[in-house]
DNA sequence: ACGAACATGTAAGCAGTTACATGATTGT
DNA sequence: ACAATCATGTAACTGCTTACATGTTCGT
């Protein structure tokens, strides 16, 4: 249940129509919790229902017409009480890992340009973090709370692409090193191997 | 649509019941794809009606009788194509940086104890993770290929927990320093600060 | 007048979670 | 006999995705 804090969060920061929400969602905090429009408006109303932001009366509300929303009282104590909460991180689900896992059952034709194109994804995703990071947050840390805090996560944002890169090197290393000699390669027909039954990994 | 793929994955490495896959799932293949035993036989049921897998005929079928699972070669044909399938990492979504952001506009009272829990959580699975590793994988790259693969997954395991870590110290420093002289600190009535607007970050 | 882009929605469907139901086996 | 546990399911709900619908503004 965290969309309805992310919305809160980004009315905060600014007073926004849905579709300038919609399109903070594709950059800024849409990287670590994105958003499609479909859910904004959605939201946006439940929360104005619950009585936690409001529509600024400005404009006549109708349908194609631009409606502004900013946060009440109860919607800032509501994120207040939030932050405050505890969540366990969410499981992994990695559909990358799946396929490594898969490949070796069944071999790894097709894998490695997969693995390639998802490190040019990530490749790209840093030089993004990175330029937002020259461009954001020049001074090292004479900033105020709320920009320390987003320079933090933005760290967070470059520390995991750079992992990815770093990872996806290694596997692909891997996947084009020779077996040694004895071991048996992947295939069809291949049944389970040693090293799994009781053994978890 | 990966966790039929999971399945025919965890069924190829060796054939199990309904109940079996579930604690596998709780290790092994579940570290990166988690599924509930719900999941799980909903999903046997799909696959055994598209004809991928098959029920062994050897015990009565009823309910409370153990149903032991194998694939069938169609399966194994799905699972190798699914392999070479591309498929873009999914959006990321972590309540943590969001709760983070937040706090920048609210405040961070409560978010400490949260950033402490986490981290034991990440020691906690890290330090899994690493006896896996020496149990499994003790001699370096002297294993077949299905090994090699699984190692390489684990590592992913590990580089995950470690940034984690990292991270989460980092921030937790963060948190403790004080604002430099001269900087807002968070907190109510405040509203939207330098650079956000045109900042996306 | 008309099309393109802007802006706000509605509807259907799917994956995953939570809560509950039911039969079989084992221990006492 | 009875409870606890094993084993397999069903049902309802939530969040997210995909596809579609409708009205408005602006340029030509």
């Amino acid at each position: 249940m965290s969309l309805p804090h992310a919305i809160l969060t980004a009315l905060l920061e600014r007073p926004s129509s849905g579709l300038e929400l919609t399109r903070r969602f594709d950059k800024s905090i849409g990287y670590f919790w994105s958003a499609s429009h479909q859910q904004i408006y959605r939201e946006l109303g439940r929360l104005e229902a619950a009585g936690l932001i409001r529509a600024l009366p400005s404009e006549r509300p109708a349908r194609g017409q631009r409606k502004q929303y900013e946060v009440l009282p109860a919607g800032r104590e509501e994120l207040t009480g939030w932050v405050a909460t505890g969540e366990d991180p969410r499981p992994l689900r990695e559909a990358l890992f799946l396929r490594l896992r898969a490949a070796g059952v069944v071999g790894t034709a097709g894998l490695g340009e997969e693995l390639r194109r998802h490190l040019a994804l990530h490749e790209r995703q840093l030089a993004e973090y990175n330029a937002i990071e020259a461009r954001d947050f020049p001074a090292d840390d004479a900033a105020d709370t709320p920009d320390r805090l987003r320079h933090l996560v933005l760290r967070a944002g470059i520390g995991l692409e750079s992992f990815w890169i770093y990872w996806l090197h290694e596997a692909l290393t891997t996947l084009r090193e020779p077996a040694p000699p004895g071991a048996r390669p992947p295939g069809p027909g291949d049944g389970a191997g040693p090293g799994d039954g009781a053994g978890p990994e």
